[in-house]
RNA sequence: GCACCCUUAGCUCAGCCGGUAGAGCAACUGACUCUUAAUCAGUAGGUCGAAGGUUCGAUCCCUUCAGGGUGCACCA
């Protein structure tokens, strides 16, 4: 314990001393600081008001004192003066610090430099802070700490604060929007037997009961096709996801994702869902379809280029994908390894080598090969392509969706060979491909990654600022 | 997992060629009844991330470790 917190603590002491509750009670304060100060006229002087909120600045003089109060809407100067509250009240206020939450009872004015105003008639202590906070005009910088100590974080640097309120826009935005569309939220299972619809490391646990290993689902994909032959058509799911996977600005182990199935529709279905939903978005953040990220200026508005995955590589790597000896040259040239590797494998790897930095604008690939798509259904006019796109920008995947494969015998062909790989540790979903020979309608599902798409809309590098607790060592 | 960089007061940061630590804010004492990064005067505050090594002497050079950042790897 520092001497800062022994000094705050003789002073909740001496507030116990006098008879008050330093951690206070239930306070009915009337109205958010940033509503008070914005509908403010001057015939409302007078008006008596009550706050409350965090002390961030104060301004002492001898018998009077400003301080800043913040709440989560914004923040509202009190004016505490010893002839308004009275000696004795004036003495507790001495025993206040930066960082401690109060509520005060006062009466609504403008100062003579303009700035609303609660001229108090007294005060409550409704929380000492024991501990000091950040420096009042740097706030916290120091980033392990903001991610340790995201409480600090918060109250302190405003546009933390704002980049997570943004989120919580932004995921009640994409609610609304599936809502009014018919779509179902549902909850499937975070805890799998076999971890499924994806191709990441999961985490393991236990249960003790059953004396069965669980995984951490990597992805609610096969689950939430069930409920397409089941019936419930349009459903949606927004949660966690987790992958035991390397750590980033663009990956954390748990990570938020929300996919979307649609009965009766496909991947160009998709495409025109996800433009709309997020252009809509950007639009109800920004007021227009063009939003800043880093140094470039994102062009939002619909539609959005679609480019095939084929051409794509043509344009940039000047590959012709099916010419086998063009793509070892390409990969040797580029020093990406092909030892035990597909054709299709060794294509992908330059395409993301080649491609992706350079989808800066928002960009649907079309088209993938169909050997790295075990769920998406082939192309009608070419068996060797598969109905799935990915949605990039600012050289960044942010989602992925496909013509779901509802062919029970191809799926489980797909599986079997996918399995041979020891990717999914051997497993197969049986009951997976037992729902799928009762019938799955034609469906277009897509998945887009939550917090990447936050990043995006909130002008954010790292995954870490738009997750409140990223994962830190220990 | 690999490479590079960072770690100094509660917070934000200085610290030269190796000579043993500085500022601002915050705190404490005092002055001050419309300030707003309030002001003025004074006081206190440090295991320089940890452990070892080199040296007469290490915040500084070397090694190891811990945590963090960035890039790479991993990642349909």
């Amino acid at each position: 314990m520092n001497k800062f917190e022994q000094e705050r603590i003789e002073k909740v002491n001496k507030l116990k001393e006098c008879g008050l509750d330093p951690y206070g009670s239930k306070y009915e304060n009337t109205k958010s600081l940033c509503n008070i100060v914005e509908e403010y006229t001057d015939e409302k002087e007078g008006t008596t008001v009550r706050v409350a909120g965090r002390i961030m600045t104060m301004r002492p003089h001898g018998k009077t004192a400003f301080l800043d109060i913040r709440d989560r809407t914004g923040k509202i100067q009190a004016y505490i003066k010893k002839d308004k509250v009275g000696e004795q009240k004036f003495d507790i206020f001495k025993l206040l610090d930066l960082g401690d939450i109060i509520g005060v009872d006062g009466e609504l004015f403008k100062t003579r430099t303009g700035e609303v105003t609660v001229y108090a008639t007294d005060f409550t202590v409704l929380s000492k802070a024991i501990l000091p906070p950040p420096e009042k005009w740097h706030g916290l910088k120091d980033v392990e700490l903001r991610y340790r100590q995201r409480y600090v974080d918060l109250f302190s640097n405003e546009k933390s604060m704002n980049t997570f309120l943004n989120r919580i826009k932004i995921i009640k935005w994409i609610r609304e929007h599936l809502d009014n569309s018919g779509f179902l939220e549902v909850e499937t299972p975070m805890m799998q037997p076999i971890p499924g619809g994806a191709t990441a490391k999961p985490f393991i646990t236990k249960h003790n009961t059953y004396d069965m290993d669980l995984y951490l689902r990597i992805a609610p994909e096969l689950y939430l096709k069930r409920l397409l032959v089941g019936g419930m058509e349009r459903v949606y799911e927004m949660n966690r996801n987790f992958r035991n996977e390397g750590v980033s600005t663009k990956h954390n182990p748990e990570f938020t994702m929300i996919e979307i199935y649609q009965a009766y529709s496909d991947y160009e279905g998709m495409m025109t869902l996800t433009e709309s939903m997020i252009a809509g978005i950007a639009e109800k953040l920004y007021g227009c379809y063009k939003i800043p990220y880093g140094d470039l200026t994102l062009d939002l508005t619909p539609p959005w280029t679609r480019k095939k995955y084929c051409d794509l590589l043509k344009e940039y790597a000047g590959l012709d994908m099916a010419d086998k000896n063009a793509v070892l040259e390409k990969a040797a040239e580029l020093k990406i390894s092909t030892d035990g590797k597909e054709n299709d494998e060794i294509v992908n790897d330059i395409f993301e080598e080649v491609v992706e930095k350079e989808l800066k604008m928002p960009t649907f690939v079309i088209d993938y090969p169909k050997s790295l798509c075990p769920l998406t259904k082939a192309c009608d006019d070419n068996p060797d392509f598969a109905q799935r796109f990915e949605l990039y920008m600012a050289s960044m995947e942010l989602a992925n969706a496909y013509t779901e494969l509802n062919e029970p015998l191809e799926q489980a062909d797909r599986f079997r060979k996918q399995a041979g790989d020891g990717e999914l540790g051997g497993k197969v979903d049986e009951d997976f491909l037992h729902s799928l020979k009762y019938g799955m309608p034609p469906a277009g599902g897509l998945g887009i990654g939550i917090d990447r798409l936050v990043m995006l809309l909130t002008n954010t590098v790292s995954i870490r600022d738009v997750i409140l607790f990223p994962l830190l060592r220990q």
